[in-house]
DNA sequence: GTAGGGTTAG
């Protein structure tokens, strides 16, 4: 069944699974983490549901697994069900499942759970610390995680490239320049850690966003591993439009569409560039343009939790969920499902949809 | 057999 799951075989695995009699605990655990991984969150949690209807009794690894599913999917009610579960269990020595929590917790925005999680850790590892360190940067505490870092090296644990990557995403939200400059030649000089793309994005975000456009070109041009990279060039290009470069800005784009004609998102970000210093004519032609190659932006499709379910919905909701939003998006959502299975939760609507 | 941390942009 795991080899079924990586090799994005989801049907396959969920036959033979069906066909095991007696399922123990490890059968249910390799369901939810194969959901995971082939990204098929509701599936996950469905699958759990499932488990614990069968009076399966959970471990370790089915919570572990389960958490992951709660974050990405931002079922904050879920997780603190699960937590609840693991402490009922006794399982809250396991490093594990508690690192499982913490990132939970984190991920549903509820920053200050997680350093709870964090605190009464019984041994606090890498991943632990990185965790901590990201929860608080992607929220914005930017001192509170590099003070979190500032601890983590005073109780000598090494950081890694995800270490430092939490970091320089962190300075690079606060518009922490000289810092995240610090912080990425203390990676490469102390840690001996070779830059990844990932740790260039950050960088070239952060300078970038601090308006020092040219200088972040000239680190792209300096580095001909990364000179191409249409990433790095779409982050550049935010930042030449957030500073209304226009030169910069258009050299970029007119790069971006060579690399990958179909992509709408560059057409876009130009047309706002000329709106936004009111070059209409400009405008107007780049969406001609974007009109006549027949690109669509991408329709934007979300989530909520209400009173313990699971709502999707789409960016045109503006105020409230409409009942054909949420039926469009159960067929968005079965429509992008190789095996047409129908997603687990139940959307009832007339009850809970307007509460 | 199965388990926790990962950037940027639209």
């Amino acid at each position: 069944m795991d080899l079924y799951f990586k090799c994005g075989k989801v049907g396959s695995a969920e036959t033979i699974f069906k066909l095991i009699p007696k399922k123990e605990a490890v059968s249910w655990n390799v369901m939810i983490s194969g959901y995971v991984t082939a990204g098929k969150f509701f599936e996950a949690y469905g699958i759990f549901s499932d488990m614990r209807e069968a009076h399966v009794e959970a471990d370790a690894i089915t919570f572990t697994s389960v958490l992951a599913a709660c974050s990405q999917l931002a079922a904050l009610e879920k997780g603190k069900d699960v937590h609840k579960l693991i402490i009922e269990r006794k399982l809250e020595d396991g490093e594990v499942v508690m690192g499982a929590l913490l990132d939970m917790y984190a991920k549903c925005g509820a920053v200050d759970e997680a350093f709870g999680i964090f605190r009464i850790l019984p041994e606090r590892d890498l991943v632990s610390w990185t965790s901590m360190i990201t929860a608080y940067g992607s929220h914005g505490r930017v001192h509170e995680a590099l003070k979190l870092f500032a601890d983590m090296l005073q109780s000598n644990v090494k950081p890694d490239r995800v270490t430092f990557l939490a970091i320089l995403s962190a300075c690079s939200h606060a518009g922490l320049v000289d810092e995240g400059c610090y912080y990425f030649n203390e990676m490469i000089n102390v840690y001996g850690i070779i830059p990844r793309v990932e740790h260039y994005s950050c960088l070239i975000d952060l300078i970038g966003r601090a308006g020092r456009l040219n200088e972040a070109y000239e680190i792209l041009q300096r580095n001909p591993a990364i000179t191409d990279d249409v990433g790095l060039l779409s982050t550049l290009f935010s930042a030449c439009r957030l500073h209304r470069n226009l030169d910069l800005g258009f050299r970029i784009a007119r790069t971006l569409i060579e690399k990958n004609p179909d992509d709408s998102s560059t057409y876009i970000t130009l047309s706002h560039m000329y709106a936004s210093v009111q070059k209409w004519d400009e405008m107007r032609t780049v969406r001609s343009q974007m009109k006549k190659l027949g690109l669509k932006k991408n329709p934007g499709c979300s989530w909520t939790e209400i009173n313990q379910k699971i709502y999707p919905f789409f960016s045109e909701d503006n105020s409230r969920l409409h009942l054909e939003s949420v039926n469009k998006c159960i067929l968005y959502l079965t429509s992008h499902m190789e095996d047409e299975s129908i997603p687990f939760m139940h959307f009832d609507i007339e009850a809970q949809i307007y509460s």
